[in-house]
DNA sequence: CTTCCACAGGAAGGTCTGGCGG
DNA sequence: CCGCCAGACCTTCCTGTGGAAG
C-alpha cells in the first residue's frame, strides 16, 4: 500500500534514487507531540492568564488551583509546560522556593493516592517501593519529606479524568491543611468538558477555583502553526503545492486538533520519502490519515488482553453475517461458544459488558444503550472502523486466537 | 395505565501476583 | 519465612429502568 505509484525497479536504482534526493526531514522532532517549541502561537491569552494566577507562588503564597477544559490538541499541555518553565526560571532567578511538577495522569497511571504520593516524592528524590507499603505510610513520609523541602509546588495533573473514580481528588483538595512549611496548588488539565459536572461539588469548588477553556483553533491558526514547524522540520522544497492548507483543513473539520495535523504532516513525509516521491502532496496526505486510522486500531487490537480480543472477535463474526446492530446478548452468546471452542474458560456475562464498555471507550466499537420497551432494554453495537482496518483487525484477531 | 423484558451498572468481596518490612 | 499490602481482574448478587406490548 504504501508503495503506490511506484514502477518496478531494481533495488540498485531505489538506492540510487533515495541516495540522491535530499531528504525530507531536516528535524523530525518539530513535528511530534513530544517536542516544546519556543513561542505558542495563538494562545497568548490563555498564557497570560495561567501565568496571572500562578504568579503568586513568586511571592511564596499558594496560587489559586486551576482548572484547564479544551479538546485534545488545542495547546493545554504545551501551555502549561511553557508557563511552568517560565515560572520556574523566573523563580530560581529570585531565588523563590517554587517548583513546577507535571504529571500525566493517564499515562502514567496515577489513578490511585499512593501512585500520585510515589510519584510526588520520587520528583523531590525520594524514591519509595512502587508496592508493599501501606498507603498512610506513603502520606506520612509524603508530608514529613515535603514539609523538610518547603516552599510552594504547583502540581500538573494531565488528563486529570482519569482520577475521578478513585478518592485521589479527595485527598488532593485536604491536603493543604496537613502542610506546614509546604504549599501546592494544582493544575488539573482535562479533554473532557462536562468533567466536573458529575464531580463532587466540594471537590469541584476547591479545584477549580479558577477556570481557563481553551477553544479549538481554526483552520488558518493550525495553518500557521503548521508552517512554524515545517520551517523548522522539513526542507523548503519536499513541500508540495497545498499540502499544508490540507493537513490543516482535515484537522480542523475534525476539532481544531493541531496535533492531528502535525500527524498528518509527518506521516504524508514518510510515505512519500518511503515512495521515493520529489514532494509531499496532498495525495500523500490522504494516505496519511488512512495510515494513522489504521495505526490506531491496530494498536489497540494488538495490545487488547485476550478475553477482550474475543469480545472484539465476537462482534466482528455478528457483522460478518451482515448483523450491523448487535446486542450484547447476541455478543456474548458468540463469545461464550467461541470460548469453548477454543479451550478457554468464558467470563461472566457482567464481565464481558464491562469489556464492552471498555471497546467502546477505546473508539473500536460504538456502543449505546438503548430501550428496545417489552423487548428489554440493551445496548446498540457497532464496529467504529474503516473497512480496511476492520479487515486487518479481523485478520490479526483470527491470528492470534485460532 | 401497568407489565415486564433484557439487560445496565453499582456494591462487595474473592483470588492472584508482586512486593514490602521484620 | 511470615503476615501484610496494593492493585488487577473477576464473580456474585443486586437494584434500576425506557418504553412497546397488552
Amino acid at each position: 500500500m504504501l508503495w503506490v505509484g511506484m514502477k518496478q525497479k531494481t533495488l540498485e536504482d531505489l538506492f540510487d534514487s533515495f541516495l540522491s534526493k535530499q531528504s525530507f526531514f531536516i528535524s523530525k522532532q518539530a513535528l511530534q507531540d513530544t517536542y516544546t517549541p519556543d513561542t505558542v502561537p495563538h494562545r497568548n491569552e490563555q498564557i497570560n492568564q495561567l501565568a496571572a494566577i500562578l504568579a503568586p507562588g513568586l511571592r511564596g503564597d499558594r496560587p489559586s488551583n486551576v482548572f484547564i477544559y479544551g479538546k485534545t490538541g488545542t495547546g493545554k499541555t504545551l501551555v502549561s509546560k511553557f508557563v511552568c518553565q517560565e515560572l520556574e526560571s523566573k523563580a530560581i532567578k529570585q531565588n523563590t522556593s517554587l517548583k513546577t511538577l507535571y504529571m500525566n495522569c493517564k499515562m502514567e497511571k496515577i489513578n490511585t493516592p499512593y501512585r500520585l504520593l510515589a510519584r510526588f516524592l520520587s520528583f523531590i528524590d525520594i524514591e519509595v517501593p512502587p508496592t508493599g507499603l501501606p498507603t498512610d505510610e506513603i502520606y506520612k513520609i509524603f508530608l514529613r519529606e515535603i514539609n523538610k523541602v518547603g516552599g510552594v509546588f504547583t502540581l500538573v495533573l494531565d488528563e486529570i479524568d482519569t482520577l475521578v473514580e478513585t478518592d485521589v481528588l479527595y485527598n488532593l483538595t485536604r491536603i493543604n491543611t496537613e502542610l506546614t512549611n509546604a504549599k501546592i496548588s494544582i493544575i488539573g488539565i482535562s479533554n473532557d468538558l462536562n468533567f466536573t459536572n458529575n464531580l463532587d461539588p466540594r471537590i469541584k469548588s476547591s479545584l477549580s477555583e479558577e477556570e481557563l477553556v481553551f477553544p479549538p483553533y481554526n483552520a488558518i491558526q493550525i495553518q500557521d502553526i503548521l508552517l512554524d514547524r515545517a520551517k523548522i522540520a522539513l526542507s523548503p522544497t519536499s513541500i508540495g503545492e497545498g499540502t499544508i492548507a490540507k493537513c490543516s483543513a482535515l484537522a480542523a473539520q475534525e476539532h481544531g486538533d493541531v496535533r492531528r495535523a502535525l500527524d498528518l504532516l509527518r506521516v504524508a513525509c514518510e510515505i512519500a520519502e518511503r515512495n521515493v516521491d520529489i514532494k509531499v502532496n496532498e495525495e500523500h496526505v490522504d494516505e496519511a490519515m488512512r495510515k494513522i486510522d489504521i495505526d490506531r486500531v491496530v494498536e489497540i487490537v494488538k495490545t487488547q488482553p485476550r478475553q477482550s480480543q474475543i469480545v472484539l472477535y465476537s462482534i466482528i463474526y455478528l457483522k460478518e453475517l451482515n448483523k450491523n446492530e448487535v446486542a450484547t446478548g447476541e455478543v456474548f452468546e458468540v463469545y461464550h461458544n467461541l470460548c469453548k471452542q477454543i479451550g478457554l474458560v468464558p467470563l461472566t456475562q457482567r464481565r464481558v459488558s464491562d469489556l464492552i464498555s471498555e471497546l467502546d471507550m477505546l473508539g473500536v466499537i460504538n456502543s449505546l444503550v438503548v430501550s428496545k420497551g417489552r423487548y428489554g432494554r440493551t445496548r446498540k453495537i457497532k464496529l467504529d472502523m474503516t473497512p480496511v482496518a476492520l479487515e486487518k483487525t479481523s485478520e490479526i484477531l483470527r491470528g492470534e486466537l485460532l
